[in-house]
DNA sequence: CGTGCGGTTGATCCGAGTCAAGCCAAGTGG
DNA sequence: CCACTTGGCTTGACTCGGATCAACCGCACG
């Protein structure tokens, strides 16, 4: 069983690179809102949906603004994260290719969605999704499967930060890394995400999210190439490390 | 903008009684699956539906099954809890009357359901929940509905367990119980979970909750009537500390 | 060359967990 | 009726994990 938090993409899904033409584009991929739709109805989303492209670090949403479109992540990644009043920021979920990003019925953000990467999100006016989901129960049926998956997503997130040790969360991170990102020919695996990011992302600080790092590379669990590249080298400890 | 991580149920959403005979019942209550379902759809929510009574303790359902139903939460409580192997364990959430509990698609159960109190649940064979929703638009938009305030919910409490403090969180549950369960003649608001639960929701040891319950009554910030049974003094402090 | 940024490391502190004892109210059985 | 148990809760002493604060390293970049 996967004792992982976040909702990492399926191995692979990072993979196929998107014809430039279509919008939706999601075709192929597992999870996202325009799966396994009948091609008339892709077309329906093709047409009432629009490309937005946003660089690194760009905001696509900030938390409290009302809404008015809501999007499906063609590439790249977005982080949503929320914070506290003093400051002290949570990432909430990473918005991975396939994604939905938004709200359909809430009328504010409550959270704030940010590239991570150069990243394209498929836009559509919530009104256009929600009448399109009325009237075609194959559109409602992917959005509920979406949301049934980020759900759970976030209840594992729930177990996580409620009940993990640090060890546990940054060993686990590593292991979700490891399977979901494709590694190099030679067994190594990049980590898409910095320190900070990763502390955001686990409820930690970025001291104790190095000094674990640093910990299983000297206890032989990892091989640290670069600080952001690393290969297992002890499999069975790392996941019994996850916890 | 509320504070509190936790899909506590609106203000008198407790209140009415349930007419016995109703399966699903759910009319008037807000976020229901069956909310606002034109009446020849309920009619047929009620056919596939039957009831399934628990008694406090009881479980619906165990992680690790096989899904075969999902419900409905008519009358009382049930907590859904996810544990780690070494038997922490963590509240996912409350299933609050009008919440849906169950998967739609994936194969088994990720959490446990307990009943908290004496429960009567509306439950639907999967299969047949699916098939009305492909059909219906309008099961598949409740459903949808659902889905996103729990996720909104469930994401809330992430930022709660990531990011607050012991105090904070137990000063937001208190904030929460006052602001959704009514209190009684003389203001005192009754707590609808003992210590453990309080814990298991927050993600703290009952030594902890108990502790700051104390503390905030030395503050003079609450009374404690007894131990299920507080009043609040100071609106204002309680907040501030809720974070 | 300095400057800034991401990351690492060490020293110290503090919040919350752990362990253990005790309190109180509600049974329960003789 | 009283002795005894039981379970929920509180309290204190102690421990320890992770945050905080501060220094520093390596590297990219103007």
């Amino acid at each position: 069983m996967s004792v992982v938090a976040l909702a990492w993409p399926e191995p692979g899904s990072r993979a196929a690179p998107a014809p430039e033409s279509r919008c939706v584009q999601c075709l192929g991929r597992q999870q996202s809102i325009c799966a396994d739709l009948p091609p008339e109805v892709l077309y329906e989303m093709e047409r009432i949906g629009r490309v937005r492209r946003l660089r690194r670090g760009e905001v696509l949403s900030w938390e409290g603004d009302e809404i008015y479109d809501v999007g499906n992540v063609r590439d790249g990644a977005l982080k949503l994260t929320a914070s506290l009043r003093d400051g002290r920021e949570q990432i909430l979920g990473v918005a991975w290719p396939g994604s939905f990003v938004g709200e359909l019925f809430a009328d504010e953000w409550t959270y704030r969605a940010t590239a991570l990467t150069a990243t394209t999100v498929c836009v559509f006016r919530r009104t256009d999704l929600n009448m399109l989901a009325a009237s075609q129960a194959a559109v409602a049926t992917s959005l509920l499967r979406r949301l049934s998956t980020d759900l759970d997503a976030a209840r594992r997130s729930i177990l996580f930060l409620g009940r993990k040790t640090a060890e546990e969360r940054v060993a686990s991170l590593l292991v979700d890394m490891r399977r979901s990102t494709p590694c190099d020919v030679t067994g190594a695996t990049p980590m898409s995400l910095n320190r900070q990011q990763m502390a955001d992302l686990l409820g930690l600080t970025i001291e104790t999210v190095s000094r674990k790092i640093r910990r299983f590379e000297r206890m032989g669990v990892i091989e640290l190439i670069h600080t952001r590249l690393f290969r297992v080298r002890d499999e069975v400890s790392l996941s019994r490390l996850a916890g």
